[in-house]
RNA sequence: GUGGCUGUAGCUCAGUCGGUUCGAGCACCAGAUUGUGGAUCUGGGGGUCGUGGGUUCAAUUCCCAUCAGCCACCCCA
């Protein structure tokens, strides 16, 4: 291992690809602040318990995937794996049910222990939503309706659909989860080993399964939906009915299952093909019982999380950030007058570029490799006048202004 | 965590059936062009051939290990 490579699974983010990344959280900060959600910020890492507990001792984000260390306090700590669970954390350490409903909006970087692959890394982004202390379907209708808006907005609308599931509430999967075990254990022997392990654990991921046996022997098992208790029901009706008022096309898929153990009805993943075999580009579900699960007074929740880099890779060129302006000095006497100027036009609200060194001409080729849309060329001669020459680095068309004008005339360039 | 493929310049890739100084395009730097960029031409810098070990007179080439990337699984954003 050469020190000079980075830790497996992380990437440092160069210039272009960080645009790509700030034009996906840029949209969906700005179109998340237009349904009226507030950004805020968690702590990249919490007590360990805090995830421990709540994600469920047999996920495998518990079991395999975290990055937990002890602290020189002794404390044992883990970078976030997941949003939800910080976020459920800090409503209750703020006092937050007080301002109930909280909508939220969250961005920054997510640790998973996994072995990676394109569109799979230990440290990765998110963008996160989150709706907490509003029971019943509408704001599960609002925040899917939020996620498809900021795929529509990001180019995304025919790469993606939308898949929807419900889980039902505990008493209907405590039900239901009875009835597949039955279905299941007379299959025992016609499933993959994984799938043994899931049929003791979480028979429901069984459903997730890409063994052509497991797939075979749930092709027929019993369906979740049939299974819904009369208000679980109506809470799909009302969801289904609210995303078609609100425009939002959806699929159906009653295989759909989340790893998860604080789901509870809505569960919805939009997915794409254009990733391999990372399917999930944005997923998210309802968790009514993770504030209690976490010592609060029981509160409703719903929410989702997208990965950044999954959809940084899927987007078309964001649009191009400002060119510079080019200011070029021409000898040694017009330096200081040139830095004066420069200082004037960045508060001016001008986007410009002094270079460190060169004659004209290096800072002539600087300046068209930073796609500078003008150069004002300071000479002395220029200087004797109290002007500057400003070239368009497009058409090549150059005029003398007055210094006292400079702003004015570079107006057009912002 | 399991299985497979890959690893030569900043990038994309040649090459050596084991044998003197590993090449090209792009990029970078300099000059032609000392008050003017994009084009062109000329020249230049840059490689412990992922890392460590082994076999051999000789290894970038063969073998082993290791690290990393990619693919499938597991799982997920």
């Amino acid at each position: 291992m050469s020190s000079l490579q980075p830790v497996r699974g992380t990437h440092d983010i160069l210039s272009d690809e960080s645009r790509r990344h700030r034009w996906v959280s840029k949209t969906a900060r700005a179109i998340a602040a237009s349904y009226g959600y507030g950004e805020i910020a968690t702590p990249i890492f919490e007590f360990t318990e805090v995830f421990a507990r709540t994600l469920g001792e047999t996920s495998d984000i518990v079991t395999k995937e975290m990055y937990t260390f002890d602290d020189r306090g002794g404390d044992s700590i883990t970078l976030r794996p997941e949003f939800t669970a910080g976020i459920a954390r800090a409503f209750m350490s703020n006092g937050l049910a007080q301002q109930v409903p909280v909508k939220v909006f969250c961005q920054g970087p997510i640790f998973r222990y996994e072995r990676p692959q394109k569109g799979r890394l230990r440290q990765f982004h998110q963008l996160d939503v989150e709706v907490l202390g509003v029971p019943g379907p509408l704001p599960d209708i609002e925040v899917i309706a939020l996620a498809a808006h900021i795929l529509d907005a990001l180019g995304l609308r025919d790469k993606v659909v939308l898949e929807l599931n419900t889980l039902g509430d505990s008493e209907s999967r405590k039900a239901y989860r009875a009835k597949l075990v039955a279905y299941l254990n007379d299959f025992r022997d016609r499933l993959s080993e994984d799938s043994r392990v899931r049929l003791e654990r979480n028979p429901l991921r069984i459903f997730d399964s890409k063994d052509k046996g497991d797939q075979a022997v749930m092709a027929e098992a019993p369906l979740l939906v049939d299974t819904l208790n009369d208000a679980s029901k109506v809470f799909f009706d009302e969801l289904l009915a609210g995303l078609d008022a609100a425009g939002v096309a959806y699929r159906l898929n009653p295989r759909l299952v989340r790893g998860l153990d604080y789901y509870c009805h809505t569960a919805f993943e939009f997915t794409t093909e254009t990733l391999g075999s990372q399917g999930a580009v944005l997923a998210g579900g309802r968790y009514d019982g993770l504030v209690e699960m976490m010592g609060g007074r029981p509160t409703p929740g719903i929410g989702w999380a997208a990965g950044v880099e999954r959809l940084a890779m899927m987007i078309d060129e964001p649009p191009a950030e400002a060119r510079p302006v080019v200011m070029v000095p021409i000898g040694d006497e017009t330096r200081s007058l040139a830095l004066e100027l420069t200082q004037r036009l960045r508060h001016a609200g001008l986007t410009v570029d002094l270079g460190y060194s060169g004659n004209l001409g290096k800072r002539m080729k600087r300046a068209n490799k930073v796609n500078a849309c003008a150069a004002v060329l300071l000479g002395e001669d220029e200087m004797a006048r109290q002007a500057a020459t400003v070239r368009d680095m497009d058409s090549g068309e150059q005029s003398e202004v007055p210094l006292a004008s400079l702003e004015n005339h570079l107006a057009r360039y912002r």
